[in-house]
DNA sequence: TTTTCCCGCCAAAAA
DNA sequence: TTTTTGGCGGGAAAA
């Protein structure tokens, strides 16, 4: 707590609060860094929330993700299995065949292909993977709030992909058919084009005749996600003293944040300051990119990102940090394009 | 201005 | 009961 408010204090001038170093894809892209070793077997809870410098409210939002396309599957409570970027494929093969099942086409936008329909698909189609039980009635208390969770949400819009060959889904699609839309009633509609989509990069990734195109996309304005490193802890509200107060009112519950850490994240944000605009996608990226930013090269495949995206850190730590993460990409990348050629 | 989406409250589920 | 999980609304940042 003390560290908070020393970090802060010295913080507070040069470094206002900045949503897009708080992102969920951002976070998710740190979370894979930090796991995404041989080494790792298991994931605590505990332990990733107090690495990576957020809350554990924030860990479930990835691990649910996560967990939706076998990166990782959970162990029991508070601990999770690392599975690794090689299941996903075998995931997106599962999630096909149930879609497949389900008769869970998607032929974009206009229809409001409800997926799933209360009574029977929303159960059958949930293989929750490690043996979770067939909770038979309290089940179906839940079936609704289920329909709605973010795994479920999660494995859909991937399934929207899978079982069509759109390679663009708009958001406003998706929205109707995932959750039989609701927002839009304001109905601002920005012409066609302007949207914000999503495309479907692929677990192969495009990586064979060069460009991933999709992230050459001049579709929307949507922010990108996935180079800065940060997670620092700032807290939105205007200024510093918010950070005093929040501590008081909850007992820090999961909010352990330790020096190094705290200062590990200080100097990320730094360097994050000086990226920012020469971003990198993380893995699981909206394949729409800001037009706007003309900065932005189209990148071209991952490997090459990762040898040009190779800033010099100062700091050894984080030059290692960098160096496994690209090593990681690499792994993941040899075995994926394995497996697709086999494919 | 509108849209996006982070934050964290708090209810439900699990232990 | 306590702890864990995660939906959801508010509102600030970004577009």
């Amino acid at each position: 707590m003390s560290s908070f408010a020393s970090q802060e204090s010295e913080s507070n001038s040069r470094t206002l609060y900045c949503r897009k170093e708080k992102s969920l894809g951002l976070l998710c892209s740190n979370f894979l860094a930090l796991y995404n070793h041989d080494s790792v077997q298991t994931i605590g809870l505990d332990d990733a929330a107090s690495k990576l410098g957020v809350e554990r409210r924030r860990i479930y939002d990835v691990v649910n993700i996560l967990e939706s396309i076998g990166v990782v599957a959970r162990k029991g409570k508070n601990q999770y299995l690392w599975k690794g970027f090689g299941e996903i494929p075998k995931a997106l093969e599962k999630l096909k065949e149930e879609a497949l099942k389900q008769n869970f086409c998607f032929s974009d936008c206009s229809k409001s292909l409800r997926v799933l329909d209360e009574n029977e698909s929303a159960d059958s189609s949930y293989v929750k993977n490690e043996g979770q039980d067939n909770l038979s009635e309290s089940s179906k208390r839940t079936d609704t709030k289920r329909e709605k969770s973010l795994w479920l949400i999660t494995q859909n819009f991937v399934k929207l992909f899978l079982c069509s060959d759109a390679e663009l889904i708009t958001l406003d699609s998706a929205a109707i058919a995932l959750l039989g839309d609701v927002h839009n009633s304001t109905a601002t509609h920005h012409p066609e084009s302007r949207k914000p989509a999503f495309r479907w990069l692929g677990w192969g990734a495009k990586l064979h005749n060069g460009s991933t195109t999709a992230l050459e996309l001049n579709e929307s304005k949507k922010r990108t996600f996935g180079t800065e490193i940060t997670n620092q802890n700032l807290k939105r509200t205007k200024a510093n003293s918010s950070i005093h107060r929040k501590l008081n009112q909850k007992e820090n519950t999961g909010m352990h944040i330790k020096l190094d850490s705290v200062e590990h994240d200080h100097k990320m944000q730094q360097h994050s300051k000086q990226c920012s605009k020469g971003f990198a996608f993380g893995p699981f990226t909206p394949a729409a990119i800001s037009s706007g930013n003309r900065n932005v090269r189209p990148i071209r495949d991952w490997e090459s990102l990762a040898s040009i995206y190779k800033p010099q850190y100062l700091n050894q730590a984080l030059s290692d940090l960098f160096a496994h993460y690209m090593e990681a990409w690499n792994s993941w990348y040899a075995e994926v394009a394995r497996k697709e050629e086999i494919h």
